[in-house]
RNA sequence: GCGGCGGUCGUCUAGCCUGGUCUAGGACGCCGGCCUUCCACGCCGGAGAUCCCGGGUUCGAAUCCCGGCCGCCGCACCA
């Protein structure tokens, strides 16, 4: 039986079904909606929950030995994104041509075309700048628009005072950076470490669109995973084998189609810059496929230099086709180095290193930053114990830097100190290792994005009756129970199996309304897996029918067996290979 | 954010142009009853609509006008 294949306005009809059986719909429908929230209704939760397991299933449960998975909150003090970078990159004052809609960063415009220093203005400053200046559209001279703030992290208050600032947090993964110290002590201090964080960010897009695919509010599904660059080989008796990858390179020179490559070579050729990426993104294959996207349906796009976030030296988006919108982002694959460690140990002071055992101990010569604390007291005064404290983060190179500077006084960390103070000495020390600052590979994925994908792909048609065929393994209601007729004697054994099956923890749809094609094409519908069915046989010999949804084939079995086969038929069954 | 198109029971839709006959019609779905021994059967009954929201024009607005919200498409934007 071949699926009809359902043409472009399959999207339509997958969301018309969401909204009818209780996937998915607009949020606050009844105050006109807001865009970019979106309800998951009760078959899109379970849904959502099955997604979420398997994802932990393969990037937390089959890596217990170096994943683990931890919860922060949604909420971030203002400092924690000052020093991720995310306050710099996401607030900045926009100013639009009113004539060709070309939009500038109002700061930019200003210093360019003016000459005046206005970092750090506010935008009332800036447009009044911009008003008194008469400043045009320097492409098309056309007069501009009032100066706006164009921030995408959702701003709050902590506590009473407004001036304790929060925000939403738009990534998992700062809380996971801020955590890290105390993960990594009571992971007994090993790398490679991965982190995970399954919860909520919220993103304040301009203007989203494309329904559940672009959201201001999702679930991610992440991993920070903690390496030492030149450390051990990932596990690639667990995970490996081709990618479909489109290089940024051969973008650049037009191309569009992704070529495949096997994950080793890949890396070997530099194609992937991070063995834990390349890594990561066989896993994502994996799992992604697991959902029910084919290989060919899916592919990682490598992001050009400009397209990446600020702490990425190399990303891959992995992109899954559906039916609307072609080629969507379901996952990122960001090298993110040691860029977010090394800027929260600059400012919360704190050290992040981790300790790098040699293979030996050796005796070598070390530099270290001396200071004469007596003509600092004299020159800095109460400030020497933060300077002090801030010297201890400040690597000896940096101090070479600041000591090559001519002057009778060089500037360390903001501090003007005179030269004579500081001095670079030599020694000898034996030791047993180094420290170092982890780089991080992380993988990470929308939610909701998921679910949409997993109900793009299971939407058919068939006969005019619609067939969802989710996953087993992932489908919401895994069972269901029809007496076939609604006959006192049918309904009762019926009945007993609903009950007996929801003990072992199947979730099972019983349903005894209208005609027996009418319940199969109802649980055909919201992807359920099986239908059970109890007739007249069963009143003699204690068996039952189980229907194949895709194959609409029944078998028959006795009731007695009948979990046990469920289980095997749903690939539930545990065991080891 | 700009431009185009759109918004009527849960869903799809009729009605809008040409204002009143609309207490808004139908189909599917849903609920109840009858019937029925395996793939949306049939019959009977029922519930279900702020006609997206607000304002205006008019004796009278689902219908005409304005503003807003939401959606789709294009542009812009997009860690």
């Amino acid at each position: 039986m071949s699926a009809k294949e359902v043409p472009g306005d399959k999207y339509d009809s997958v969301v018309d079904l969401a909204k009818r059986r209780g996937f998915f719909w607009p949020s606050y429908e009844i105050y006109g909606g807001v865009a970019g929230f979106y309800d998951l209704g009760p078959l899109g939760t379970a849904l959502k929950i099955n997604i979420v397991n398997l994802w932990r299933e393969y990037f937390v449960l089959k890596h217990q030995d170096i994943v683990t998975e931890i919860e922060t909150p949604v909420i971030a003090p203002e400092v924690v994104l000052r020093a991720s970078g995310h306050l710099d990159h996401f607030t900045d004052p926009i100013i639009e041509c009113l004539n060709c809609g070309r939009k500038y960063r109002a700061d930019h415009l200003i210093e360019e075309n003016t000459g005046l220093k206005v970092e750090g203005y506010g935008v009332e400053e800036l447009d009044r700048i911009v008003k008194e200046r008469g400043l045009r559209c320097p492409q098309c001279g056309g007069l501009l628009g009032d100066v706006r703030t164009f921030n995408l992290l959702f701003k709050t208050t902590i506590g009473p005072y407004s001036s304790d600032v929060g925000y939403l947090r738009p990534e998992a993964a700062q809380g996971i950076f801020s955590a890290f110290r105390r993960v990594f002590i009571s992971m007994r201090e090993k790398l490679p470490l991965g982190i995970a964080q399954i919860g909520r960010v919220a993103r304040n897009e301009i203007s989203p669109r494309q329904g559940m695919v672009r959201l201001r509010e999702f679930t991610i599904m992440e991993v920070e995973f903690f390496h030492d660059p030149e450390g051990d080989d990932p596990p690639w008796d667990r995970f490996s084998g081709k990618l479909r990858v489109l290089p940024a390179e051969l973008r650049q020179r037009g191309g569009e189609k992704p070529i495949e490559i096997d994950v080793i070579e890949a890396i070997e050729e530099g194609v992937i810059k991070n063995r834990w990426l390349g890594y990561w993104m066989c896993v994502a294959r994996d799992f992604v496929r697991e959902l029910g996207i084919d290989y060919g349906d899916m592919f990682f796009e490598e992001k050009m230099p400009y397209e990446r976030a600020h702490y990425s030296a190399q990303t891959f988006d992995q992109l899954v086709r559906v039916s609307r919108w072609g080629w969507i982002e379901v996952s990122g694959h960001a090298y993110r180095t040691d860029y977010d460690l090394r800027k929260h140990m600059e400012f919360s002071g704190e050290d992040m290193k981790v300790f790098k055992p040699f293979k030996e101990p050796k005796v070598v010569e070390v530099e270290k930053v001396v200071v004469d604390k007596a003509v600092l007291g004299r020159v800095l005064g109460p400030s020497l114990t933060s300077f002090l404290e801030v010297l201890k983060n400040v690597s000896v190179d940096d101090v070479k830097k600041a000591l090559e500077s001519s002057g009778e006084t060089i500037a360390i960390s903001g501090f003007r100190i005179p030269r004579s103070a500081v001095r670079i000495m030599k020694e000898l020390e034996k030791v047993s290792g180094t420290k170092i600052v982890p780089h991080v590979a992380e993988p990470s994925f929308g939610a909701e994005r998921l679910v949409l994908v997993v109900l793009d792909k299971a939407y058919s048609e068939e006969e005019n009756r619609v067939v969802l065929k989710i996953p087993k393994k992932i489908a919401p209601v895994k069972v269901a129970i029809f007496p076939l007729l609604e006959r006192e004697e049918l309904v009762r054994v019926a009945r007993k199996i609903y009950a007996d099956l929801t003990a072992l923890r199947l979730t099972v749809l019983y349903d005894e309304s209208g005609s027996i094609g009418r319940r199969y094409a109802r649980a055909d519908e919201i992807g359920v897996p099986y239908a059970v069915t109890v007739d007249y046989q069963t009143l003699t010999d204690s068996t039952v029918t189980i229907r194949d949804r895709d194959t609409r084939q029944q078998i028959r079995v006795s009731v007695r067996d009948l979990y046990e086969k469920l289980l095997e038929l749903l690939d539930l069954k545990l065991r080891v290979s």
